[in-house]
DNA sequence: TCGATATTGATAATCATTATCATTTTAACG
DNA sequence: CGTTAAAATGATAATGATTATCAATATCGA
Protein backbone atom coordinates (compact mmCIF):
# COMPACT_ATOMS: atom_id res chain seq x y z
CA UNK A 1 0.00 0.00 0.00
CA UNK A 2 1.91 2.95 -1.33
CA UNK A 3 1.16 6.57 -0.58
CA UNK A 4 3.00 8.97 -2.80
CA UNK A 5 0.56 11.65 -1.98
CA UNK A 6 0.57 11.82 1.17
CA UNK A 7 4.50 11.17 1.09
CA UNK A 8 4.68 14.66 -1.08
CA UNK A 9 2.57 16.45 1.22
CA UNK A 10 4.58 15.82 4.00
CA UNK A 11 7.82 16.54 2.24
CA UNK A 12 6.47 19.91 1.14
CA UNK A 13 4.87 20.93 4.72
CA UNK A 14 8.34 19.94 6.42
CA UNK A 15 10.25 22.17 3.81
CA UNK A 16 7.65 24.75 4.27
CA UNK A 17 8.40 24.80 7.83
CA UNK A 18 11.87 23.99 7.63
CA UNK A 19 11.52 21.11 9.89
CA UNK A 20 13.67 17.89 8.60
CA UNK A 21 12.63 14.36 7.24
CA UNK A 22 12.94 11.48 9.96
CA UNK A 23 12.92 8.05 9.13
CA UNK A 24 10.26 7.46 12.53
CA UNK A 25 7.84 9.97 11.22
CA UNK A 26 7.76 8.45 7.88
CA UNK A 27 7.46 4.68 9.64
CA UNK A 28 4.43 5.83 11.45
CA UNK A 29 3.18 7.15 7.87
CA UNK A 30 3.36 4.06 6.37
CA UNK A 31 2.34 2.29 9.65
CA UNK A 32 -1.06 3.72 8.89
CA UNK A 33 -1.22 3.56 5.46
CA UNK A 34 -0.77 -0.05 5.66
CA UNK A 35 -3.40 -0.94 8.17
CA UNK A 36 -6.91 -2.12 6.69
CA UNK A 37 -8.12 -0.37 9.91
CA UNK A 38 -9.05 3.31 9.45
CA UNK A 39 -10.12 6.25 11.80
CA UNK A 40 -7.42 4.85 14.21
CA UNK A 41 -6.48 5.91 17.57
CA UNK A 42 -2.80 6.85 18.97
CA UNK A 43 -2.77 3.83 21.06
CA UNK A 44 -3.68 1.82 18.00
CA UNK A 45 -0.84 3.10 15.95
CA UNK A 46 1.51 2.51 18.84
CA UNK A 47 0.36 -0.73 18.98
CA UNK A 48 0.41 -1.13 14.77
CA UNK A 49 4.23 0.09 15.70
CA UNK A 50 5.40 -2.19 19.05
CA UNK A 51 4.57 -5.52 16.62
CA UNK A 52 7.05 -4.71 14.41
CA UNK A 53 9.54 -3.49 17.05
CA UNK A 54 9.92 -0.24 15.26
CA UNK A 55 11.29 1.23 18.51
CA UNK A 56 9.42 4.39 18.26
CA UNK A 57 7.91 5.70 21.11
CA UNK A 58 4.51 7.11 22.09
CA UNK A 59 5.73 10.56 22.18
CA UNK A 60 6.65 10.22 18.46
CA UNK A 61 3.33 8.87 17.55
CA UNK A 62 1.58 11.74 19.37
CA UNK A 63 4.04 14.30 17.13
CA UNK A 64 3.65 12.62 14.07
CA UNK A 65 -0.25 12.49 14.24
CA UNK A 66 -0.19 15.80 15.01
CA UNK A 67 2.15 17.36 12.41
CA UNK A 68 0.87 15.13 10.20
CA UNK A 69 -2.54 16.55 10.35
CA UNK A 70 -0.71 20.20 10.35
CA UNK A 71 0.62 19.09 6.92
CA UNK A 72 -2.87 18.41 5.82
CA UNK A 73 -2.27 14.36 5.38
CA UNK A 74 -4.48 13.46 8.26
CA UNK A 75 -7.63 14.30 9.40
CA UNK A 76 -8.26 14.24 13.49
CA UNK A 77 -11.72 13.18 14.76
CA UNK A 78 -12.75 14.53 18.58
CA UNK A 79 -14.06 11.13 19.71
CA UNK A 80 -16.96 11.39 22.53
CA UNK A 81 -14.55 9.00 24.95
CA UNK A 82 -12.45 12.08 24.82
CA UNK A 83 -9.79 10.47 22.55
CA UNK A 84 -8.80 11.10 18.89
CA UNK A 85 -8.88 9.17 15.52
CA UNK A 86 -7.23 9.87 12.99
CA UNK A 87 -8.36 9.34 9.24
CA UNK A 88 -6.67 10.25 5.77
CA UNK A 89 -7.91 13.50 4.42
CA UNK A 90 -7.91 12.56 0.87
CA UNK A 91 -7.79 15.84 -0.93
CA UNK A 92 -10.83 18.22 -0.19
CA UNK A 93 -13.14 15.19 0.69
CA UNK A 94 -15.29 16.94 3.35
CA UNK A 95 -17.61 13.95 4.77
CA UNK A 96 -19.41 13.40 7.71
CA UNK A 97 -19.53 9.98 9.96
CA UNK A 98 -22.04 7.15 10.54
CA UNK A 99 -20.55 5.68 13.79
CA UNK A 100 -22.12 1.94 15.01
CA UNK A 101 -22.77 1.92 18.82
CA UNK A 102 -22.03 -1.65 19.02
CA UNK A 103 -18.77 -2.44 16.59
CA UNK A 104 -17.47 1.08 16.26
CA UNK A 105 -17.84 0.89 12.60
CA UNK A 106 -16.96 4.44 10.78
CA UNK A 107 -18.72 5.08 7.70
CA UNK A 108 -17.88 8.15 5.71
CA UNK A 109 -21.21 9.84 4.52
CA UNK A 110 -22.00 13.28 2.77
CA UNK A 111 -25.04 15.08 1.73
CA UNK A 112 -24.63 18.39 -0.02
CA UNK A 113 -28.50 19.00 0.81
CA UNK A 114 -27.23 18.81 4.70
CA UNK A 115 -24.75 20.77 3.96
CA UNK A 116 -26.87 23.88 2.10
CA UNK A 117 -29.34 23.86 5.36
CA UNK A 118 -26.25 24.04 7.58
CA UNK A 119 -25.33 27.04 5.55
CA UNK A 120 -28.96 28.77 5.94
CA UNK A 121 -28.29 28.25 9.81
CA UNK A 122 -25.55 30.00 10.22
CA UNK A 123 -26.76 32.47 7.87
CA UNK A 124 -29.63 32.93 10.08
CA UNK A 125 -28.13 33.32 12.84
CA UNK A 126 -25.32 35.48 11.81
CA UNK A 127 -23.06 33.56 11.99
CA UNK A 128 -19.23 33.23 9.94
CA UNK A 129 -19.21 29.39 9.34
CA UNK A 130 -16.20 27.96 9.73
CA UNK A 131 -16.40 24.29 9.90
CA UNK A 132 -19.09 21.85 11.41
CA UNK A 133 -19.13 18.43 12.97
CA UNK A 134 -21.94 16.10 12.31
CA UNK A 135 -21.70 12.90 13.80
CA UNK A 136 -25.04 9.73 13.38
CA UNK A 137 -24.69 7.30 16.08
CA UNK A 138 -26.81 3.83 15.51
CA UNK A 139 -26.47 0.26 15.10
CA UNK A 140 -25.12 -0.89 11.94
CA UNK A 141 -26.42 -3.80 9.42
CA UNK A 142 -24.02 -6.14 11.00
CA UNK A 143 -24.36 -5.60 14.10
CA UNK A 144 -28.42 -5.52 14.12
CA UNK A 145 -28.95 -9.13 13.73
CA UNK B 1 -35.58 31.43 39.30
CA UNK B 2 -37.56 28.43 40.41
CA UNK B 3 -37.48 25.23 38.51
CA UNK B 4 -40.29 23.23 39.92
CA UNK B 5 -40.29 20.92 37.06
CA UNK B 6 -36.70 20.30 37.32
CA UNK B 7 -37.44 19.32 41.22
CA UNK B 8 -39.71 17.29 40.45
CA UNK B 9 -37.96 15.32 37.75
CA UNK B 10 -35.16 14.69 40.28
CA UNK B 11 -37.52 13.48 43.20
CA UNK B 12 -39.81 10.93 40.56
CA UNK B 13 -35.58 9.55 39.63
CA UNK B 14 -34.84 9.53 43.20
CA UNK B 15 -38.08 7.24 43.94
CA UNK B 16 -37.92 5.48 41.04
CA UNK B 17 -34.47 4.42 42.13
CA UNK B 18 -34.82 4.10 45.71
CA UNK B 19 -32.17 6.90 46.28
CA UNK B 20 -31.79 9.73 49.15
CA UNK B 21 -32.98 12.88 48.90
CA UNK B 22 -29.83 15.69 49.45
CA UNK B 23 -29.33 18.94 50.22
CA UNK B 24 -26.32 19.21 48.50
CA UNK B 25 -27.74 17.65 45.25
CA UNK B 26 -30.65 20.31 45.15
CA UNK B 27 -28.10 23.01 46.08
CA UNK B 28 -26.12 22.09 42.51
CA UNK B 29 -29.94 21.71 40.51
CA UNK B 30 -30.48 25.58 42.21
CA UNK B 31 -27.34 26.88 41.94
CA UNK B 32 -27.33 25.73 37.81
CA UNK B 33 -30.99 27.08 37.66
CA UNK B 34 -29.94 30.51 38.83
CA UNK B 35 -27.09 31.07 36.66
CA UNK B 36 -27.58 33.51 33.76
CA UNK B 37 -25.09 31.26 32.13
CA UNK B 38 -26.20 28.14 30.29
CA UNK B 39 -24.42 25.41 29.07
CA UNK B 40 -21.73 25.50 31.96
CA UNK B 41 -19.21 23.06 32.87
CA UNK B 42 -18.64 21.31 35.95
CA UNK B 43 -15.94 23.49 37.12
CA UNK B 44 -18.54 26.75 36.76
CA UNK B 45 -20.08 24.62 38.34
CA UNK B 46 -17.90 24.60 41.41
CA UNK B 47 -17.10 27.90 41.25
CA UNK B 48 -20.69 28.97 41.11
CA UNK B 49 -20.95 26.77 44.07
CA UNK B 50 -17.91 28.02 45.76
CA UNK B 51 -18.69 31.55 45.78
CA UNK B 52 -21.35 31.08 48.36
CA UNK B 53 -19.40 28.76 50.62
CA UNK B 54 -21.55 25.85 50.59
CA UNK B 55 -19.57 23.82 51.47
CA UNK B 56 -19.85 21.34 48.08
CA UNK B 57 -17.07 19.60 47.21
CA UNK B 58 -16.45 18.65 43.38
CA UNK B 59 -16.68 15.03 43.64
CA UNK B 60 -20.37 15.69 44.84
CA UNK B 61 -20.83 18.35 41.48
CA UNK B 62 -19.48 15.33 39.23
CA UNK B 63 -21.94 12.99 40.72
CA UNK B 64 -24.63 15.28 41.23
CA UNK B 65 -24.35 16.12 37.20
CA UNK B 66 -24.40 12.81 36.34
CA UNK B 67 -27.35 12.11 38.69
CA UNK B 68 -29.21 15.37 36.64
CA UNK B 69 -28.66 13.56 33.66
CA UNK B 70 -29.95 10.21 34.38
CA UNK B 71 -32.81 12.33 35.54
CA UNK B 72 -33.39 13.56 32.69
CA UNK B 73 -33.05 16.66 34.03
CA UNK B 74 -29.61 17.79 32.09
CA UNK B 75 -28.22 17.13 28.93
CA UNK B 76 -24.40 16.51 28.66
CA UNK B 77 -22.74 17.92 25.83
CA UNK B 78 -19.09 16.75 24.97
CA UNK B 79 -16.93 19.45 23.91
CA UNK B 80 -13.72 19.18 21.68
CA UNK B 81 -11.61 19.72 24.13
CA UNK B 82 -12.04 16.89 25.92
CA UNK B 83 -14.43 18.61 28.69
CA UNK B 84 -18.39 18.49 29.57
CA UNK B 85 -21.19 21.04 29.11
CA UNK B 86 -24.40 20.74 30.62
CA UNK B 87 -27.60 22.02 29.81
CA UNK B 88 -31.71 21.53 30.73
CA UNK B 89 -33.01 19.40 28.85
CA UNK B 90 -36.42 21.06 29.06
CA UNK B 91 -38.80 18.26 28.14
CA UNK B 92 -38.62 16.62 24.47
CA UNK B 93 -36.80 20.09 23.02
CA UNK B 94 -34.17 18.19 20.77
CA UNK B 95 -31.61 20.96 19.05
CA UNK B 96 -28.25 20.82 17.85
CA UNK B 97 -25.95 23.50 18.38
CA UNK B 98 -24.27 26.62 16.72
CA UNK B 99 -20.84 27.61 18.65
CA UNK B 100 -19.03 30.85 18.32
CA UNK B 101 -15.19 29.57 18.51
CA UNK B 102 -14.40 33.48 19.44
CA UNK B 103 -16.57 33.89 22.66
CA UNK B 104 -17.69 29.95 23.22
CA UNK B 105 -20.95 31.17 23.08
CA UNK B 106 -24.00 28.39 22.02
CA UNK B 107 -26.72 28.66 20.24
CA UNK B 108 -29.58 26.52 20.17
CA UNK B 109 -31.09 25.56 16.56
CA UNK B 110 -33.14 22.89 14.97
CA UNK B 111 -33.73 22.16 11.76
CA UNK B 112 -36.76 19.41 10.87
CA UNK B 113 -35.03 18.97 7.58
CA UNK B 114 -32.23 18.50 8.41
CA UNK B 115 -33.25 16.04 11.25
CA UNK B 116 -35.26 14.53 8.13
CA UNK B 117 -32.37 13.91 5.82
CA UNK B 118 -30.28 12.57 8.75
CA UNK B 119 -32.65 9.72 8.76
CA UNK B 120 -32.41 8.99 5.25
CA UNK B 121 -28.78 8.60 5.41
CA UNK B 122 -29.32 6.16 8.97
CA UNK B 123 -31.38 4.09 6.53
CA UNK B 124 -29.53 4.47 3.12
CA UNK B 125 -26.65 2.70 5.25
CA UNK B 126 -28.99 0.31 6.71
CA UNK B 127 -28.25 1.37 10.13
CA UNK B 128 -31.14 1.68 13.19
CA UNK B 129 -30.46 5.45 14.35
CA UNK B 130 -30.11 6.23 17.66
CA UNK B 131 -28.65 9.75 18.03
CA UNK B 132 -26.91 12.64 16.71
CA UNK B 133 -24.83 15.50 17.44
CA UNK B 134 -24.05 18.50 15.01
CA UNK B 135 -22.29 21.16 15.93
CA UNK B 136 -21.73 24.08 13.67
CA UNK B 137 -18.68 25.95 14.66
CA UNK B 138 -18.33 29.82 13.51
CA UNK B 139 -17.96 33.40 14.56
CA UNK B 140 -21.31 35.28 16.02
CA UNK B 141 -22.17 38.85 15.14
CA UNK B 142 -21.35 40.03 18.17
CA UNK B 143 -17.69 38.76 17.43
CA UNK B 144 -17.32 39.35 14.01
CA UNK B 145 -16.66 42.99 14.38
C1' DT C 1 -34.63 6.76 68.00
C1' DC C 2 -32.26 2.97 65.43
C1' DG C 3 -30.19 0.91 61.70
C1' DA C 4 -29.54 0.01 56.92
C1' DT C 5 -28.18 2.38 53.14
C1' DA C 6 -27.24 6.44 50.35
C1' DT C 7 -24.28 10.59 50.25
C1' DT C 8 -20.29 13.14 50.92
C1' DG C 9 -15.31 14.96 51.12
C1' DA C 10 -10.66 14.30 50.71
C1' DT C 11 -7.76 12.30 48.01
C1' DA C 12 -5.76 8.79 45.03
C1' DA C 13 -6.24 6.87 40.53
C1' DT C 14 -7.17 6.94 35.57
C1' DC C 15 -6.76 8.05 30.73
C1' DA C 16 -5.42 10.56 26.83
C1' DT C 17 -2.41 13.78 25.80
C1' DT C 18 1.34 17.32 26.30
C1' DA C 19 5.65 19.18 28.30
C1' DT C 20 10.47 18.64 29.70
C1' DC C 21 15.05 17.77 28.87
C1' DA C 22 19.05 15.17 27.94
C1' DT C 23 20.55 12.53 23.94
C1' DT C 24 20.55 11.39 19.06
C1' DT C 25 19.63 12.68 14.03
C1' DT C 26 19.47 15.52 10.30
C1' DA C 27 21.34 18.46 6.79
C1' DA C 28 23.51 22.86 5.43
C1' DC C 29 28.06 24.53 5.03
C1' DG C 30 32.81 24.75 4.78
C1' DC D 1 33.70 14.14 4.37
C1' DG D 2 33.58 16.48 9.30
C1' DT D 3 31.37 20.36 12.03
C1' DT D 4 27.60 22.15 13.91
C1' DA D 5 23.17 24.33 14.74
C1' DA D 6 18.66 22.97 14.86
C1' DA D 7 15.17 19.40 14.78
C1' DA D 8 13.68 14.82 16.40
C1' DT D 9 13.42 11.44 19.84
C1' DG D 10 12.68 8.62 24.27
C1' DA D 11 11.87 8.32 28.92
C1' DT D 12 9.31 10.20 32.00
C1' DA D 13 6.93 13.86 34.56
C1' DA D 14 3.01 16.80 34.25
C1' DT D 15 -1.61 18.09 32.97
C1' DG D 16 -6.68 18.31 33.07
C1' DA D 17 -11.03 16.36 33.31
C1' DT D 18 -13.15 12.88 35.39
C1' DT D 19 -13.86 8.61 38.25
C1' DA D 20 -12.86 5.46 42.16
C1' DT D 21 -11.99 4.62 47.06
C1' DC D 22 -13.19 4.68 51.65
C1' DA D 23 -14.07 6.42 56.06
C1' DA D 24 -17.33 9.66 58.02
C1' DT D 25 -21.94 11.67 57.72
C1' DA D 26 -26.79 12.23 56.40
C1' DT D 27 -31.28 10.25 55.20
C1' DC D 28 -35.46 7.86 56.14
C1' DG D 29 -38.50 3.92 56.98
C1' DA D 30 -39.60 0.90 60.84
Amino acid sequence: MSTPKEHEKLSDYISSQKLKQSHKRLTVLKAISASPKRHLTAHEVLALLNKKRSGIGQATVYRSLRLLCDAGVLNELRCEDGSSRYEFASAGSHHDHLICTKCGRFVEVFDPEIERLQDKLFARHGFYPERHKLELYGVCRMCKR
